[in-house]
DNA sequence: TGTACATCAGTGAACGCGCGTTCACTGATGTAC
DNA sequence: TGTACATCAGTGAACGCGCGTTCACTGATGTAC
């Protein structure tokens, strides 16, 4: 029984790897039963499809997405600039230890089967959606309008996802890490000073 | 001989309009050359192979891209709010008129073929580094550092790109469109707020 | 604890199909005189 | 302008290959008594 568990396991990360330098949709059933040590046929004994598997994938990377958005969550309630700096080395933490989960959603969002990308469009949704609540207690933003909120959310969001992007062709605890790592601090500190002073300007 | 550059032409279109709901690196020369209405071995009199094509795709694409950016930059000079307002719209004029590019752009940045890829990010790079250029002689920011331009440059071209996607998934002269349009003007604002305050703040 | 039986993960042969690529070809278009 | 010839875009048959999926199977693991 725990054997079964372990070949399931071997064929996503398999799966995982080889989409790597392709896609889902360019994936194909041998080549995953090949790279796992199987017979082609043993791999329906766990998935039905590629597509389904790719659907596994994805709850398991937007699961890794979610984790990251809870360690951030938890860093509220200081000054500013300490949460900055702590969400983006929490966020280039979380890419280097599950660098497939980012490299996954980055190439499956535009260019996965159908499922997978509306999968993936909904989880990032959310997530803006939850950090725009979240912004709703930070002093200063609770009195914008909701959509406000919202747009501060995507901005803020629009930033990790493209620094995500870039941290994932670099390799870890490079010197180009560190370089992207100090980008997005000082991005987020600009884009945080304009929050704050936001509604103060003439509309 | 003209004849050869208009299959040439259908070529194309046919790739791009496949790729669509996939990806180059799913895409078969049979498909390509059944949508054209050739036999498959008439391919090979006018590319070498799928990759060829598509680094002809990327360069049609990128072309696209600096159409934009040369229009955005026509608006400079103006005010802040009328940039914005004006670049917004040019922008969503340019991916209604050439929707199939920026799908493109959007797909194969992570999952094309690997010289595809690397020839995106070296003109998504370009871009944001010309537009670096620019702001230094915007008036405020020509007393920044180079990196802080830099900074500022690539938070706009994220938000333009985000945007840019985001309109691909949507009807033209939508009521979605206009929202996504109305987004991102205020979220440009609210970082142009950012940066007009930068340097003011305490380092 | 030992035995008899059921379950089911993984096997291996076989299928028809679409793939990229080769090759010798045909016949329309473009050029030289 | 008319003819003879060269070029080369598109054809069609053929190849070997990897693909997803079917099926009847084997034998290890887990369960009941």
């Amino acid at each position: 029984m725990e054997q079964k568990e372990r070949t399931r396991r071997a064929i996503l990360d398999a799966a995982l790897g080889l989409s790597d330098e392709s896609t889902l949709l360019a994936l194909s059933l041998r080549q995953v039963a090949k790279e796992v040590g199987i017979v082609p046929t043993a791999f329906y004994r766990h998935f039905d499809s590629i597509e389904e598997l790719g659907l596994t994938l994805v709850e398991e990377s937007l699961d890794t997405l979610r984790t990251l958005l809870r360690a951030l969550r938890r860093g509220a309630g200081a000054d500013y600039r300490t949460i900055i700096d702590g969400s983006v080395t929490v966020l280039v933490e979380q890419v280097r230890q599950h660098h497939a989960h980012f490299g996954f959603i980055a190439r499956e969002r535009f260019a996965g089967p159908p499922a997978v990308r509306a999968a993936i469009e909904h989880g990032i949704d959310l997530a803006e959606k939850e950090l725009a609540a979240d912004l709703a207690q930070l002093p200063g933003t609770d009195q914008w309008s909701a959509r406000d909120r919202e747009m501060l959310s995507g901005l803020i969001v629009g930033a990790m996802v493209s620094t995500a992007e870039r941290l994932i062709s670099v390799a870890p605890s490079s010197p180009d890490e560190e370089r992207i790592a100090e980008t997005t601090r000082t991005q987020l500190r600009m884009l945080l000073v304009g929050a704050i002073n936001w509604r103060s300007q003439p509309d």
